[in-house]
DNA sequence: AGCACACTGTTCGTCACCGCACGTAGACCG
DNA sequence: CGGTCTACGTGCGGTGACGAACAGTGTGCT
């Protein structure tokens, strides 16, 4: 085998629609109907994917990115009411039938996704099968988070929030490393920098996490385990629950990367 | 005409599922399909309709009831995330495909409600018809509450989130009183009472609401739409713009209870 | 009528978070 | 290598909401 096929197998390796988790429990025949509809695509972090009400061309299936639906006030202050990666997809607006959102999405992690035409979505969601099952259960998930988020931003601290989203975060990444500032934090949890910068700092005394200018590393997932609020277990264990069936398709196309 | 049938006539009419404007909506034919289905109930002051996680029994079409979704931290506290009245159901997650919420629904305002059998509600959905559409646009519906209920917790003050939830709550009501305590409005903004007392008396200083002991009236809803945050017009205008083809059916059905 | 209870109004100390302002230090670039 | 920009850390006064405690008052029950 020449090194040039290698580099061209793990190219497909390194990217390939069933790292996104939806779109690897697709049988196999709606899977490879969808396969040369889908586009790989780069966000880069900070673009947005939404305006509000906007009209959507893609549905987005995150593979190693992280999005984050989140609404912006009058008054520019700004919150977010749940996170998408590739455990699900950027999007659901396509096929509830409203083609647009009063929220926005933007790119939290930089990564690759592979992006579908709307109307595509559409279609291959009002064929009933498998893949409106999952949509839909991937919906309620998100609506669970959303919920989560209301409840939580009325009672839980800051430190306790952010150790949640730093959580769900972790969750979707593929290192323990997050590349994103408190900045960029405190505009996902609503919060003032200065907020995130006194939060960060406790926790790193704490010895939970190691925090570099644009850096975040997590050192113990336990600790923060136990200073974040229910809601991170809720949240997770529901995306579990309604997604359980979830599981990697075994078949020749993902043989064939192997 | 006897007195007794105008008596039926008019008890008929008081309660018809029409009132629910998603059943108002629904083609003569699936209408007629779902009537037989339909049982009136009774939805007294406080009744929990769903405790969370537990399984669902019957999906609520109310027509004069309000139902409140929210969410009930591990300390006690607790918040709403949406509301339901006659625009819309209680019970979204039957069709979704997780049969339960975390969050649970408490009566907010007595009335009456249209009940489905779970099982049903799920087999008219996955007809794919019409209804099928209509309750996947007023989930996104439900969804914008969400969002922006957890927008609005984190930015807006007491008094605002209050305006916005009466403002809300009197769409759905038929008079402009609402029969509630102070203490029952505050669990549902996941406030202390001491502060919607504070902020009630505010109003009512302004001369937009008259509160009386466990009766809040509006006199002034454009005081109300003044003081209130953007999140109640969002709210509407989501409404109105998702289910905008909702419009009462001129069939025989209807016209047999004028 | 009288009692009991639940609802409302008010007060006070406390605290988390805000807004602002300023100092410092990595990182990138010419 | 020095300059500049962006990110991080800190301090300070202000404040909205909290928690608890208590005093009136409307409502329903006996």
């Amino acid at each position: 085998m020449s090194a040039q096929i290698e580099t061209r197998e793990k190219s497909l390796q390194r990217h390939s629609p069933n790292q996104n988790h939806l779109l690897a429990a697709l049988p196999a025949e709606d899977f490879a109907r969808l396969l040369p509809l889908l586009e790989l695509v780069a966000m880069p972090l900070g673009e947005m994917l939404y305006e509000p009400g906007q009209q959507m061309r893609h549905a987005y299936f995150p593979t190693t990115a992280i999005a984050s639906l989140h609404y912006v006030t009058e008054s520019g202050a700004s919150a977010e009411t749940a996170g998408v990666g590739n455990e699900g997809v950027v999007g659901v607006a396509l096929f509830m039938g409203g083609d647009t959102t009063s929220s926005s999405a933007v790119v939290q992690t930089a990564g690759h996704a592979y992006r579908l035409e709307g109307r595509l979505l559409k279609q291959e969601f009002n064929r009933g099968g498998f893949m409106q099952g999952l949509l839909l259960r991937y919906t309620q998930a998100l609506m669970t988070q959303m919920s989560q988020s209301a409840a939580c931003n009325r009672h839980h601290s800051v430190e306790q929030r952010l150790c949640r989203w730093l959580l769900l975060t972790l969750d979707r990444s593929q290192s323990n490393e997050l590349v994103m500032t408190q900045e960029l934090v405190a505009s996902m949890l609503g919060v003032r920098r200065e907020g995130i910068t006194e939060a960060a700092g406790n926790l790193q005394r704490s010895g939970f996490i190691s925090s570099r200018r644009g850096h975040i590393a997590v050192l113990s997932r336990v600790g923060l385990e136990a200073a974040t609020c229910e809601c991170y277990d809720v949240v997770k264990k529901e995306i579990r629950r309604l997604l359980a069936d979830v599981q990697h398709r075994q078949d020749g196309i993902t043989a064939s990367h192997r």
